[in-house]
DNA sequence: TATGAATGAGAATTCATTCAT
DNA sequence: TATGAATGAATTCTCATTCAT
């Protein structure tokens, strides 16, 4: 038997079990990213995935577990393509210019999984009522990405500025593609990326006389 | 009269009509701002206002309309704080730093009205499905700062660059802003502002040597 | 002053009163017979009529005032056209072909009357859930057919029947025109009605050998 | 699974699933019948069922629907009565008699039935705001009696008539008859039919002399 | 008399969630 | 595990009616 209650933890799912609930994310993420988070009901997922609904709400008896679930699909999937591309740059410069260049390949290359995690980020809300991605999780990103500005100023490579206004900038530019993407399908992204790396280099670089 | 199908078109309305609708489309604003626009239901918005449910569908027979109404009144106090900031500025690069500076400041100052808006961005769809905000509207506001960039490269201000990419950059590092205030309410703008037009200042000089 | 629970009782009504009711009752015939019932709102009507919704609950502080009024003046009207036509008539034959035609001859002349009419038969109900036009006008109706054939029984011309059901009969067949003319508005009604006083001539008169 | 937008398509729907949308269907007749179809919401029907207004919504979730499986369900009630007992008949004139009389006896039978459509041929309208049984319905009909009609004249049994209007005088003649029975619960429908294929008989025979 | 604002009941529909099988 | 039926709250919208001016 199974409490209607609580999802099985995660340390103790089962093979099955784990492949079912990869399954209904990335159902999930499609119908978010195309219905809107609005619209992407429950029922939709399932009927999308081509099961019953049960499957759903056994899987992830709250609706806030299944975007729990996406959110961190997304993040994991993100971090594993943009982190390595940021450590193999040895200078700072580098690694910002990667940062912000990884980020935007990584968008432009899962689109659907960026499209639904806007959506999730903008809409979903726990249930008492706070977003379902809280300040915390913007607030660990700044703290990393000032991490590296500061060792390039400590390098003597990046001039000095506000470190926490920079990371602030540069992750909202970043974080304002995926409803670019929404919007304008046809959008150049690895145009975009190198713009984008310019305009940081520029800002960031020590400035000549 | 007030028939259900139409509301009174704009300019034969009475003056308690037009106080009334302002005082709606505040609250309705208040109330998406606070709750996000999934949870600003007709009744959340009358209940804050003290009215019963009626009174909204009175004055605004379709949800559209109200979402509208509330665009037409963000967008237009927008404009009119504005565009004389950047009218004022002799040069390119200035106009450039008044544009930046002054649409941080506007969110600044009118926090509630821009998360509302951003909120209804996201998420108000027409009958159709459609986004109430779509692609129009940014297109226009990307052609208007494009014809801004240009006017500073045929100057010799600025040096060569994709005008478009930079628009887009431009605008969506701003755009970017509403979400933050939500989420980091301490954030001070005032130097948000001044690092992003020292980053798009920089981005965008004719370089030196 | 005017109390809003009564509306002005007939013999009490100035001339301007009347004229009015007589206007919203028109444009309430009009609204019913184009839209049906259901969607005949008073604001619908107030808006046809170019005037406030309250001008209607004033004339009429009830709905059912407005219907009782529209229902009067179509059987007066049909009363008006029918009546005439049957007693010019010197046989008893003669009044049950006038009856018939004269019934379709007034339908067709007076579309949106009888289209009103029929629409509120079917759906107009009181406050207490009962039809708005009840068993009571039918019997009336049946009543006063019987005398006419049993008249043309007495007097040698019919064959024996059963006045009741061919009262009824002849009823029904005529009031099952106003939906036919809603769905066929190129209905011929005048051989329509030649037919029907045709049908019930041979099935009323003394049968031949 | 059930998704919101379609119910199950009729030949995947199981055992339960066809009971329970039966029951349904009874009920939502009873109600239309009873109260008319205006005051039939789904929240009566479903009271009146003694289950949640959910339960209705599930099986049917659109109301168009509901309406869509009882006129199915009468139209087929009465065709299975009527057809058999037209066929039958070796003459016209008995086929022209079976087919009044079935169908007044399928009425008696039937009343609930009839009413419910009746009221839905009346008031159901569908989102674009035509009649849920449009003139198509009617016209279907009136050709199959037609055909009857003008085999009558072709084997000699039927004078000339134009078979259009008297297939028209005859079936509105019979679709008179349930609002009869809405309105005198008492009506004695044996007389009735006969009276009226007595009607048609002398109507539609060679006449004599 | 006329107006328009306000009211509140009730309509259809959507949806997350619960639960027996 | 999976299914699908059931639930009830919430949402938008319509409408007759009331009432102050």
């Amino acid at each position: 038997m199974r409490t209607t209650v609580k999802s099985i933890p995660a340390e103790s799912r089962s093979f099955a079990e784990t492949a079912r609930r990869a399954q209904i994310v990335d159902c999930a993420i499609d119908a978010i990213a195309e219905l809107g988070f609005a619209k992407a009901s429950v029922d939709q997922i399932a009927k999308q995935l081509g099961v019953s609904k049960g499957v759903i709400t056994y899987h992830f008896p709250k609706k806030e577990e299944m975007v729990d679930a996406i959110i961190e699909k997304v993040v994991a999937a993100g971090r594993a393509y943009i982190l390595p591309r940021i450590i193999a740059e040895p200078s700072a410069a580098g690694r910002l210019r990667a940062y912000i260049e990884s980020h935007l390949e990584f968008m432009d290359a899962s689109r659907k999984l960026l499209i639904a995690l806007v959506e999730i980020a903008m809409n979903a809300r726990r249930a008492d009522g706070s977003l379902a991605i809280g300040p915390a999780a913007v607030a660990e990103r700044v703290a990393s990405l000032e991490e590296l500005l500061r060792a390039g100023q400590r390098s003597g490579e990046f001039r000095r500025f506000n470190t926490r206004v920079m990371a602030l900038t540069i992750i909202q530019a970043i974080d304002g593609i995926p409803p670019l993407l929404t919007r304008e399908s046809g959008l150049d992204v690895k145009l975009h990326a190198k713009e984008l790396a310019t305009v940081f280099a520029l800002a960031t670089r020590k400035q000549p006389a």
